[in-house]
RNA sequence: GGCGGCGUAGCUCAGAUGGUUAGAGCGACGGACUCAUAACCCGUAGGUCGGUGGUUCGAUUCCACUCGCCGCCA
């Protein structure tokens, strides 16, 4: 079992992982959050003097996909291939310093899943038994209940299987598990996770199903071919599979396993706190160090767009701002382990804030000066040490800084090792805004102008100063914001930053004579343009998923695509190793009132006369289209809700309805329905309805008749 | 339904084993400055600390109930 630091004293390792990717849904702001964490520890501890080793990939095997493949008219390994190749195409744009991507279908994780299954097949953690339930098969997942029972995730109908699976002796481990949690408090993080999975072992704990004959996409059981090895086992294997785990070489998995850190969006944490670890002791492996749950990252509709925006590519934020907006955004807004929202408004906001007016202006004004009154040149400074006394003032004011940054430093250490992104930054940020009142306070332009040897040297201590204090924020800031750091680097004439030892900090370390290097803006100001920029370029890439992509999306214009439901129906799965989910934003607080009802809900309209006329742009508003009933079932305890799972030919969405009274579940199926498509998503008993249903109101009791059409027409129609 | 969490300034959030004027950042407003990316600096902002009731000399901080939101319960 390898050691934190071995005895040669050689340098600590660090093994950090993120969730493999389910190829499922194409890369979003969500996987890219959670990837930018882990990126940025990676960097922080390799800086920090660590050897890291820094694994992603994708998850490539599953039903889901299978039917996705052949939906997309491709096999399973082309469509995998693609989406895999879209995830690491997005990693490697934005620099992500991964040491390995692994996917699922090569042969090394294949060997390795095998070879796992087989070792506790060996030691007898796993036999063969029946499985007869309720399965979801969009989910791939199992439901307690009775056939009929809808799926608690997707809310779509199971079906009713009955097979032979292989079981992992779960149950045998949850004294075990339990033990292991109350020995190592910090196994999981934060602690509200870390109870919610202490409360399910304690629950109790059934046997695992680990192995399908329903479909072929998969890893076979070795030794008995008909059965594939269920996705979760294998996508979990991932994590010592790449270090070379099952083949002839361990000298990776000697040296990085177990993990230091795996990152992880919340909704999977009992996949990897329970299974995971479960799974590990019956091989007699070591379990990870830690376990680090992520919450999620919601997207916020913005105030002046329609009822759109939901799933953010990374890609919109990158071509606007950079990268370096976007992980400084993503770490600095969100505190980490919370849930957290993104929004193109809040994006610029910081940006211009933080980044431009904060550290970028502190570097321009310090920098510039520094040219102005030295020629480029670093000036010398006798406080660097602390021993300029001759001038009380400003050694007080200097070594004022000096200790700011000190003690800053010690903070912003503490928060990254912490995995407490947001409060390292603000203390970063803290520091700068105490260099930006050093400056001011002491004024040097003013000082500039005298020619007192006296005062020369003033101005020496507080530009020294001033860039000192910068090389320190940027040496710290460099795991966040690595491109600029790098600039800013180069500007204080300090060369490649890469190249740079950042593993001690001393004030003092930049040297006087230090000739500094091309200047430049380092984040120049967004402009008020820069949101409607990033919506536009949103517009033209309509939230898909990599089944929709694939698949022929109807000639729709782009700028109507705009659904909330895309959210929940397709990019929020629970499948296998997640990123941060993407949930739909509730509604703003301040619109709640107002949140229109769906379907008849709404008090019936009585007389349209009455209303006030209004323009065909507000009439443009509304996006009514046409749908066909898939699914339809009584919402429990409810007498007038259906359930509707309503399918537009380019999506499928769930809405919830209010014409139970009139319609039975069943008379719908089939059933073609006018839709208004652009409805912000709310909830009813628990259930999200993205839309409503068009009905006229008859009578006094406002009995819904559904709007519908004597001509067949084709579903996703728009009416006008 | 069971268990747990949350609800504090326009926004995002801190905070207190109960006790003088409840904090920060951003935004807004006023002022100052000019080295700087219309940036920076200074000042101002009165938020019933979700609601009701209780314990207490005193609660936003403890208790009960209640409303709203959220998570887990294979």
């Amino acid at each position: 079992m390898p050691t934190q630091e071995n005895k040669q004293g050689s340098r600590p390792k660090f093994f950090i992982t993120t969730p493999i990717y389910y190829v499922n849904a194409r890369p979003h702001l969500g996987h890219t959050y959670t990837t930018v964490a882990a990126d940025t520890l990676a960097r922080w501890k390799r800086m920090r003097g660590y050897d890291v080793y820094f694994l992603t990939g994708t998850d490539e095997h599953g039903q889901k996909i299978e039917r996705s493949a052949a939906k997309a008219g491709k096999t399973p390994q082309e469509f995998a291939a693609g989406v895999s190749s879209e995830f690491r195409a997005l990693w490697d744009r934005m620099g992500l310093t991964y040491d390995d991507y692994i996917r699922t279908t090569e042969e090394r994780h294949k060997r390795g899943v095998q070879h796992l299954f087989t070792v506790l097949q060996e030691r007898g953690f796993i036999y063969k038994g029946t499985y007869t339930g309720q399965y979801c098969v969009w989910d791939e997942l199992y439901v307690e209940g009775p056939p009929g029972t809808a799926c608690p995730d997707c809310g779509r109908i199971t079906e009713t299987v009955s097979e032979e699976n292989y079981f992992f002796k779960l149950s045998a481990f949850e004294r075990k598990l339990l033990e292991y949690y109350e020995q190592h408090p910090d196994f999981i993080r934060p602690e509200a996770r870390r109870n919610e999975v202490v409360a399910f072992v304690r629950g109790g704990l059934r046997d695992l199903s680990i192995s399908r004959t329903s479909f072929n996409w998969g890893i076979p059981v070795p030794g008995d071919e008909r059965h594939v090895i269920y996705v979760w086992m294998d996508a979990l294997a991932n994590y010592i599979t790449a270090l070379g785990y099952g083949s002839d070489d361990p000298t990776l998995l000697e040296k990085y396993w177990p993990a230091d850190v795996q990152l992880i969006g919340k909704e999977i944490s009992r996949f990897h706190c329970v299974y995971w670890p479960a799974f590990l002791m019956a091989a007699d492996l070591p379990l990870p160090k830690s376990i680090v749950a992520h919450g999620w990252l919601l997207f916020e509709q913005s105030k002046m767009s329609k009822s759109r925006g939901n799933i953010v590519r990374a890609e919109t934020v990158l071509d606007v701002l950079g990268a370096d907006a976007l992980r400084y955004f993503l770490l600095r807004e969100i505190v980490f382990g919370q849930d957290g929202s993104f929004s193109f408004d809040a994006l610029v906001q910081r940006y211009n804030s933080d980044l431009a007016n904060g550290y970028g202006n502190l570097v321009s004004r310090t920098l510039t000066m520094i040219v102005k009154y030295f020629g480029g040149v670093v000036p010398e400074a006798k406080t660097a040490n602390y021993r300029y006394k001759e001038n009380a003032v400003l050694t007080d004011a200097c070594e004022g800084i000096g200790s700011v940054a000190h003690f800053q430093e010690i903070s912003i250490s503490i928060g990254f090792d912490n995995l407490d992104f947001s409060h390292a930054l603000e203390s970063a940020w803290s520091l700068i805004g105490s260099v930006d009142g050093f400056i001011t306070a002491s004024a040097p332009w003013k000082i500039s102008e005298s020619s007192d040897p006296k005062d020369r040297q003033y101005l020496a201590e507080i530009l020294y100063t001033a860039a000192e204090s910068i090389r320190i924020i940027t040496a710290l800031a460099y795991p966040v914001i690595p491109d600029a750091a790098a600039k800013v680097w180069r500007q204080l004439g300090l060369g490649d930053i890469t190249q740079a030892d950042l593993k001690e900090l001393q004030w003092g370390g930049l040297k006087p004579g230090t000739k500094l290097g091309q200047l430049g803006p380092v984040f120049p100001r967004a402009e008020k343009d820069a949101i409607t920029r990033m919506q536009e370029l949103e517009d033209k890439y309509p939230a898909q998923t990599a089944t929709e992509t694939a698949k022929q999306v109807p000639a729709i214009p782009v700028t109507e695509v705009a659904i909330p439901a895309l959210v929940t129906k397709e990019t929020v799965d629970t499948h296998t190793t997640h990123p941060a989910a993407v949930a739909p934003t509730p509604p703003a607080p301040e619109a709640k009132p107002h949140a229109p009802a769906p379907a008849v809900d709404a008090t019936p309209t009585l007389a349209a006369a009455e209303n006030p006329k209004i323009a065909i742009e507000d009439f443009a508003k509304v996006e009514l289209r046409v749908a066909i009933v898939r699914v339809a079932e009584r919402v429990p305890k409810a007498d007038r809700l259906l359930r509707l799972e309503v399918d537009l030919g380019y999506e499928q969405r769930q809405i919830v309805a209010g014409i139970a009274e009139a319609y039975t579940p069943e008379s719908l199926i089939g059933r073609k329905v006018v839709i208004v498509a652009n409805l912000a998503p709310r909830k009813l008993r628990g259930l999200e309805s993205n839309g409503m249903i068009v009905a006229a109101s008859v009578g006094e009791k406002g009995t819904p008749v559904l709007a519908g059409f004597l001509e067949d027409v084709e579903i996703g129609a728009r009416l006008k």
